[in-house]
RNA sequence: GCGAGGGUGGCGAAAUUGGCAAACGCACUGGAUUUAGGAUCCAGCGGCUUCGUGCCUUGCGGGUUCAAGUCCCGCCUCUCGCACCA
């Protein structure tokens, strides 16, 4: 035992100890409850940064309370390894990506053990892994055999710079979500997952996700984009056929002018065909399929759109309205065709003025009249229904339903629900993915893989190419293959490897039974452990992966490989990590060892220049506000650094990084070691008291803080994983055990109070500084972890006081404070209260009102 | 524009059901110890103050209540998400 605090060498031992022992192994066991505790796997860019550490040690943490509260805790860990950070490596520095990937796991689980984390390393696995992504090939063709998965022609969102297509969900703003890049689109063939016939399921079940932030309950309901409304076709005016239309404002049919159409709609160019305006539209059309995403999509876009040159009839007016085709129409949402209400819809309103279109007022607000030449915007809010033939008179809302049976009866259309969320494009032009195993032959078509040939193996010999793209395609031993149908050798492999948002989507469940060979994963694993109890990630994966992961479920569960519908029981998202930045005039941002501080402020190392302190913002290398782990792992230990992670900020809210706060952490943990390693030798042979003896003086108040200090402590880590406040509580009664131990070293009840305090403070702290704890745990003359003891229990009965401070207040305001006996009953403290000097000398000449008195609290005299 | 979440000392934050606002920590100030620095220990630390513990103080303005950071109404502001979705 060493006087100073050194945490590298205990940090070390206790690694080894716990690995030796096999403390972190898990297998399933009925007898024990299970508690299935998740953290968002990394992808293995080569260093685990500040949020990594943030989100493992809150996991971390958690792991271990529950196992010392009894669970049978599994606690996995893995390597989201496939994507394209490899291949740009791969390219910029002629690496190998598997080689750079597996370089980087290597490095980051060295990392991930220094800092101590009680996972399972038996089950870790890399999705870059034949016997990982095999599975998910399996899946596929299982799901193409279900026809879950399909192949189209899609106009696809694609990134110049990563050469790849890209999902909806992957596009922000119009850019593309990794590098920044406008997206332009593109029709290629892809493969697309069918999540939209779970829309109505995955959107039905936000509601029984209890144990979610609401806020990412809220943006999944979005995202899925239920509308409820109806179908309508409106006939052509020339020839057969129609124009069909989605609208939820069916009421407003009546005031439908004109006719807008997305420009990729088929019906513009056969429309326009042999009209004068075909010409023009074509150019219009050819124009906006090359115009960017991003100025389509933009706050200030231009509405225009052209006259196709043709008329359809609106059916309950009979009145002839004019075909538009414009911009801001979309292909993918509803039908790719609006019917045009100017008088109720602002968009339609702007257009229908700069074109000069008939707008009819269908609705009237109560009390009051519109006239449509006076309009300066459309009226949006509800009325009563005017110019709509027999539904005159209604409420529109009410109108709602009747038109709907109006359409029906018809047989104009029929009532339809629409969602935002589209198929899931799955199609990536990249090598370092899971190859979608499919094969193309001339006589058979697409043909799957047999489940005998799987997996199909991403092969190690292709080329990456500078210029991106897929070098699957141009390998010829891997597109050359044998028709497995017919046997033609003239087959060619799919060279498209699948988005490795399909791997995030199911390897929860893989780490219930790893290394399983014969399916995806061992069925009775996965129903000892799944679903996951708590799972802890970043906000950014509040729509992508998590709805993935949920579809996925669906999925296997159609299968009948699992039996229950959402995989995270509970959630928590934990904030940023955010530090200050610091800019140089002339070097832009700067790297805190590139700032010399001094007394005149502080000035950029290469110019000298007085540097600005930006605004706080998440650590970021492009912002060179980053904090190396490795660097204050070295300086302070892991413990250390756990131990601030969690006591600057309540896990949710974003974290302020201080190097003052770390070393505040760093005091702390000094401060307890040279506490206990002072009183050892008092405090070596002594039994923690037991509460056997009544106490007085300071031995009682001690041992009441104990008990107090256990069920704070408890409390704020289960009920809410507020280990901030955890941490302050340990605080608190280090502080006591501080002021009190010159009088407690004496009478053996006194050391063994001390003993139990002390002893409680360690065994609390090692979920958070659990290298730190196991060594002073040891100190004390035991041989095992605290890991393997339980979690100590609160006992009310000596957390209650005999005297109780109660306030009291005159109107309100704190003039007094008295003590009481506790449980004295209301009467008697408001005679205490009222016979008060200093209560007594306020009351002079005033009469008292009402007296309220809350037993144990307060009492307030009105006068 | 729509939706969600924030706004409390110089700073990070705390106050679990309405009941002593600012626990705990950082920074700062004074003192002890030290050749010195660091570390440590002790004390102080929202504002005003006629130093009476007197008044004020949880983004702003109203309200409910014996009592409001907490509940209700209106507004300001910041962050995040969505945004021509028909």
């Amino acid at each position: 035992m060493q006087d100073k605090y050194n945490p590298e060498p205990i940090e070390l031992k206790w690694q080894r100890i716990w690995k030796d022992k096999g403390l972190f192994q898990v297998k399933e066991d009925p007898e024990k409850e299970k508690y299935y505790l998740l953290e968002m796997f990394p992808y293995p860019s080569g260093n685990i940064h500040m949020g990594h550490v943030r989100n493992y040690t809150i996991g971390d943490v958690v792991a271990r309370y529950k196992r010392m509260r009894g669970y049978n805790v599994l606690h996995p860990m893995g390597w989201d390894a496939f994507g394209m950070p490899a291949e740009n490596a791969a390219i910029a520095n002629n690496v190998h990506p598997a080689k750079w990937t597996y370089k980087n796991i290597d490095n980051m689980r060295l990392q991930l053990k220094r800092l101590g984390f009680s996972y399972d390393w038996d089950r870790e696995l890399s999705t870059c892994h034949r016997q990982y992504y095999r599975w998910e090939q399996w899946l596929f063709v299982k799901m193409l055999e279900k026809d879950m998965v399909y192949r189209k022609k899609s106009s696809v969102n694609w990134c110049k710079t990563c050469q790849t297509v890209l999902a909806n969900e992957q596009v922000e703003g119009g850019c593309c979500w990794r590098c920044g890049e406008v997206v332009i689109q593109r029709d290629l063939d892809q493969w697309f997952l069918r999540i939209s016939d779970f829309a109505e399921d995955l959107l039905a079940y936000c509601d029984r996700l209890p144990g979610w932030p609401d806020k990412v309950v809220t943006m999944q309901k979005n995202w899925i984009g239920k509308s409820v409304g109806a179908e309508i076709r409106f006939p052509l005016k020339d020839g057969d056929g129609h124009i069909a239309v989605f609208t939820t404002r069916q009421d407003t049919v009546f005031g439908a002018t004109f006719m807008v159409m997305a420009p990729e709609h088929p019906l513009v160019g056969r429309l326009s065909a042999g009209t004068e305006q075909e010409g023009q539209v074509n150019a219009f059309v050819e124009r906006m399929r090359h115009e960017d995403k991003i100025k389509r999509t933009s706050d200030d876009y231009e509405k225009e759109g052209i006259f196709v040159g043709a008329y359809c009839i609106n059916p309950f007016t009979g009145r002839e309205m004019p075909i538009f085709t414009a911009n801001f129409a979309l292909m993918e949402y509803g039908t790719g065709a609006v019917m045009a209400v100017p008088a109720h819809d602002q968009r339609d309103f702007e257009f229908a003025k700069k074109y000069g279109l008939e707008i009819i007022v269908v609705i009237q607000p109560e009390g009051d009249l519109l006239e449509a030449q006076c309009m300066t915007e459309a009226y949006v809010e509800e009325g009563v229904l005017v110019q709509s033939g027999q539904f005159d008179g209604l409420q529109n809302l009410n109108a709602l339903d009747d038109i709907a049976d109006c359409l029906e009866e018809k047989g104009l259309g029929k009532r339809t629900v629409n969602f935002r969320l589209r198929d899931w494009g799955i199609s990536r032009q990249r090598y370092w993915g899971a190859p979608i195993p499919v094969v193309y032959c001339d006589r058979c078509g697409v043909v799957a893989v047999p489940e005998d040939d799987l997996p199909v193996v991403l092969p190690e010999d292709a080329q990456m190419l500078e210029a991106g793209g897929s070098p699957l395609s141009s390998l010829e031993s891997f597109v050359k293959t044998k028709c497995p149908k017919c046997g033609s050798s003239d087959a060619r492999r799919e060279t498209d490897t699948m988005d490795t948002f399909v791997e995030s989507s199911w390897y929860f469940e893989r780490y219930c039974s790893p290394r399983y060979g014969k399916a995806m994963f061992d069925k009775e694993a996965v129903k000892y452990w799944m679903p996951v109890d708590q799972y802890i990630g970043g906000v950014e994966h509040a729509i992508l992966h998590l709805l993935y992961s949920r579809y996925f479920t669906r999925v296997l569960r159609e299968f009948g490989l699992v039996d229950y519908k959402e995989p995270f029981t509970r959630l928590l998202t934990q904030g940023m990590v955010c530090k200050e930045t610091v800019k140089c005039p002339d070097h832009g941002f700067l790297f805190s060892d590139e700032v010399i501080t001094s007394e005149a402020g502080n000035a950029c190392k290469y110019c000298g220049s007085q540097v600005k302190i930006g605004r706080i913002e998440k650590m970021s290398k492009s912002k060179k506000n980053v904090v190396d782990p490795n660097a204050l792992i070295e300086k302070y230990g892991a413990d250390t650094l756990r131990l601030f992670c969690l006591f600057a900020a309540p896990p949710e809210r974003d974290l302020d990084w201080s190097d003052q706060g770390v070393e505040g952490a760093w005091r702390f943990l000094n401060r307890v070691w040279r506490l206990i390693t002072d009183s050892l030798d008092e405090l070596r042979d002594v039994r923690p008291f037991d509460g056997g003896k009544a106490l007085t003086g300071d031995a009682k108040a001690l041992y009441r803080k104990t008990h107090q200090t256990i069920k704070r402590v408890t409390n704020d880590i289960e009920a809410r994983f507020h280990f901030n406040t955890a941490i302050s509580a340990v605080m608190e009664l280090i502080n006591t055990i501080h002021s009190k131990k010159e009088n407690l070293l004496s009478s053996p009840e006194d050391l063994q109070v001390m003993r139990f305090a002390v002893e409680t403070a360690v065994i609390l702290l090692s979920p958070i500084a659990p290298h730190f704890a196991d060594e002073l745990w040891e100190s004390f003359g035991h041989n095992e972890s605290v890991l393997e003891i339980s979690w100590p229990t609160y006992m009310e009965e000596a957390i209650k006081a005999d005297e109780i401070l109660v306030v009291v207040q005159v109107n309100g305001k704190v003039r007094s404070k008295i003590e009481v006996a506790a449980g004295t009953d209301g009467k008697q403290i408001e005679n205490v209260a009222l016979a008060d000097e200093r209560i007594v000398a306020r009351l002079q000449g005033r009469t008292i009102k009402k007296v309220i008195v809350v037993k144990n609290k307060l009492v307030n005299i009105v006068v």
